[in-house]
DNA sequence: CGCATGTATGCGGCAAGCCGGATATCCGGA
DNA sequence: TCCGGATATCCGGCTTGCCGCATACATGCG
């Protein structure tokens, strides 16, 4: 049963992974990381429909990725966990890796 | 075009997360990152048709996560950079907090 | 050269994700 | 209580992802 709980942790893992998966959430995760936002806010900063942001932000949420307040008529979203960010920025580096190690092979072609 | 090349970053750093989304694709990573396997080796650990193996091996390759180098008759996968792991370890601390939350917010409406 | 082993790919089908517009819900002020 | 601004959700449609099976491809050996 102990296997059972490391495959269930595996599972969250991924599903948590998948959240990160998105051009938009990556941009709503460093925006949020700058300071909290309303969703109007983002949904003006990224020059998206308020739908659109609003079910990202939901996405978010429920992975317990961001935090939301209610401030007035409006909702104020925050960073839950600034290690997100650590990650975020860990696996650019890893892709700016390997953008430079391609770019480094087509050199070599030419 | 500076935004341009932002956006396209952007892009790929989105594309490099989604093949992090796979319960599966998440276990191949820790196995290489203890060894390097062949591919019948990764199938018989995962417990996972052959095919399903090499077709997930074949997303991470596309993305650089990992190498493959032949073998004789098979070929052999390393990982290629062991920052990924590092951002799944920190992804998965950041899961933990949220779960160790969530079960503290359970004990108290009982 | 033909066979056996190990790996990759084409295919069909199903599940899940993303989107924008329209609508419902929530809240504060008049 | 009724209204307006802000946010969340429903809907229909399209795209993408994952799977297993069957099959093609590559490699080493006799």
């Amino acid at each position: 049963m102990d296997e059972q709980l490391r495959h269930e942790v595996n599972l969250l893992h991924a599903n948590l992974c998948q959240a990160l998966a998105d051009p938009t959430r990556i941009l709503i995760l460093y925006a949020l990381a700058e300071s909290p936002r309303h969703v109007s806010g983002l949904a003006e900063m990224l020059d998206a429909p308020q739908s659109t942001v609003s079910r990202h932000l939901k996405v978010l949420r429920e992975r317990r990725l961001v935090s939301s307040a209610r401030d007035g008529t409006s909702v104020l979203y925050a960073l839950a966990d600034p290690r997100v960010i650590d990650a975020l920025d860990t696996l650019r580096a890893v892709l700016m890796s390997a953008l430079s190690q391609q770019a480094a092979l087509a050199r070599g072609l030419s």
